[in-house]
DNA sequence: ACCTGAACACCGTTCAAGT
DNA sequence: ACCTGAACACCGTTCAAGT
């Protein structure tokens, strides 16, 4: 058929793809990919330069989700929200995180993010040096909430003995769901945002 | 030359070498593997069932070197120093996490450190619900942690237009390196047990 | 401009052959 | 028991050929 007179392919047809794939199968190959999209591997390359930006492609699809707050007076608030947000747009996609992890990058809406978080902890009273501990510590925090989705690390599996006090925890429902995931992130993110409330207080004391 | 006198390769050393072979170049094939063991890559699989248990042997490698604390009456000093413990594991083989994200395992050595949280945490007062997701909210910030030496999110980057605020913490040394990882570990894992410990607080009252 | 088939280098794994 | 070479299926990518 050679070339057809509308396109087959367009970047944003091969990146949903991609996704649906992902999402779908949890792996993410190009052969895989170009049958899904009814079309030869070859053809991709005409569209994308690789592998590579086909993966930054499905990071954009899954952080287009992020509603930032608006940066208002209440900072706990806007940070929570913003976390949330951010933890969201991963946990929609459990099998891409993987994925994203291998290497490190610098997208528009990470950007924003980590400008917002950096103005509203500013603002709040930290100093520059605690701005950037605290955004990396909400930001290890969310990422491991994610991975968390895709793979939890606490499993109750047949082979394992779990003494009592873990064994108890491991019988609280919702085990082994979503819900047990967003759960535990909306825990913790309680935890952090206290823990950051008491470093705060003790900042002001200390003026 | 067939069958040598004295076996080539062993289980250990094939583990050993590929954490060597992950820690200096960050990636991991079969072929560069056996080339640094001195051999043919068919010859792996008369000691390994391949490349997947090879990386839980890398993983069992990386959390030899965990010291669990003491479970004494200090339940904020030992959960700290596990959490401690394990990210640290981790942080001493950086390339080697995003290989580790891929698929969840329960290891003797987690599973052990899952059991200390679970008592330590029952012990000073969480009811099992809350230990579940106290232990989540650790492993999801260690994990995160971890994953944040191998590959910081925060990343000022020439195409970035970091605001005023985020430019002003990103300046504040040490930048990329180790030594900034760790500190934002520490800082966090402060945090986060103050966190903790006000939620307890908040337990004690309401009894 | 855009799809295709053929081709290449590379990877993980199997297995019969050799000692 | 353990190393090897040949072989297989598979992957990512390139590129000349076709419209």
């Amino acid at each position: 058929m050679a070339r057809p007179l509308t396109p087959l392919l367009s970047v944003d047809r091969i990146a949903k793809g991609a996704l649906e794939l992902v999402d779908h199968s949890g792996e993410f190959t190009i052969p895989a990919l170009a049958a899904k999209l009814g079309v030869r591997p070859s053809s991709l390359y005409n569209h994308v330069s690789g592998r590579t930006e086909i993966v930054e492609l499905m990071r954009g699809l899954a952080s287009d989700h992020i509603r930032l707050p608006h940066h208002d007076s209440d900072w706990y608030a806007t940070i929570s929200e913003t976390c949330r947000q951010y933890r969201n747009s991963y946990a929609r996609h459990p099998r891409l995180i993987p994925l994203l992890t291998a290497y490190p990058v610098s997208h528009p809406a990470t950007t924003r993010m980590y400008n917002l978080l950096a103005d509203v902890l500013t603002e709040a009273g930290f100093d520059p040096a605690e701005v950037l501990k605290a955004i990396t510590t909400l930001d290890s925090f969310v990422l491991g909430s994610a991975l968390d989705v895709a793979a939890p690390e606490v499993v109750w599996t047949p082979g394992d003995h779990a003494e009592p006090a873990l064994a108890a925890a491991l019988a609280t429902p919702p085990q082994g769901t979503q819900q047990r995931a967003d759960e535990a992130f909306e825990y913790g993110l309680q935890i952090v945002m206290n823990g950051l409330a008491q470093q705060l207080a003790a900042i002001e004391r200390s003026r």
